[in-house]
DNA sequence: TCTTGATGATTCAATGTCGAACCATCCACA
DNA sequence: TGTGGATGGTTCGACATTGAATCATCAAGA
């Protein structure tokens, strides 16, 4: 097969396995009426503490103009709370509220099972391989003249 | 490391790997104003042939309304042509326009390149394992209780 | 102190996406 | 023949996302 069509094909099915996997977490997630983004946001905080906005886009790899709207939808929810910095007024950090960090808590052991339940068709091995590869290939997709910013 | 968090982790890395070639390949494609979805369409079109509506939110894994959408952009557009299936009138066969196919011809071949360099990265040996294990895993999320339809 | 440039957050318009309701059409079966 | 269920497509409302423009704040240097 030539190098070209190899690569494709290899593509596609990273494509696909990632949007499957992410599909089956969003129906996951939906009787709690929270998005992926949102439990993104909720997981960052739950695992590193609060955060500033940028650092949020960062981890979850969005624009910052919509973790504005993210955010505003869990504080609306009363899941998340926003404090100016007194250090730097520039930054907004922002903090799990204890409904939010039990909803977290709550949800989160269910998405980790279903994840790992579904990455137990791959030994310890080729988890291993997967990774490692998926981690070369971002580096260098980011050193490409189209790289995300 | 315990089993659930190396799970998480590779987890990640997939999908971070997955979003990063995404958005490399949105931005090599804006220049001509083409989506993901666009471009998943007119290459599924032009390496397939005309095809129904409901195959095309097969190969591109989007749902029936937006592919409506993205029809309606492409033919605005005159990319793409609609056509009424005499044999039964449910179907909807859509068909490249000639300057549909140039395009995609044009364009085509530099989302190959991009895939193909970035992939680069990764040996021949190391593309087929990773292609198989996101096949795997794809195959078990999709046995999930949470499959996407 | 003032200005300039950088940086974090917000706003806004445009668009993509989903899911549910709906319409048109077909098919199987009485 | 005709009726009911299945199926493909469309419409519509709700929301996510982006990118550009803007605002507020900070830091460095004249």
């Amino acid at each position: 097969m030539d190098e070209n069509s190899q690569s494709l094909k290899t593509y596609t099915k990273l494509i696909r396995a990632a949007e499957t996997a992410l599909s089956c977490t969003q129906k996951h997630l939906s009787p709690q009426d929270l998005t992926l983004s949102q439990f993104g946001v909720l997981e960052a905080l739950h695992h590193l503490g609060p955060l500033c906005q940028k650092e949020l886009g960062q981890k979850i790899l969005k624009s910052s103009g919509n973790i504005t709207t993210v955010i505003d939808n869990l504080e609306r929810r009363g899941l998340v709370r926003r404090e100016r910095s007194s250090v730097d007024r520039r930054y907004v950090t922002v903090k799990l509220s204890s409904t939010g960090a039990s909803l977290i808590q709550e949800v989160f052991p269910g998405v980790e099972n279903l994840i790992t339940e579904g990455l137990s068709c791959l030994s310890e091995l080729e988890q291993d391989i997967l990774a490692a590869s998926c981690k070369k290939l971002g580096r260098a997709m980011e050193e490409s003249p189209f790289s995300p910013k």
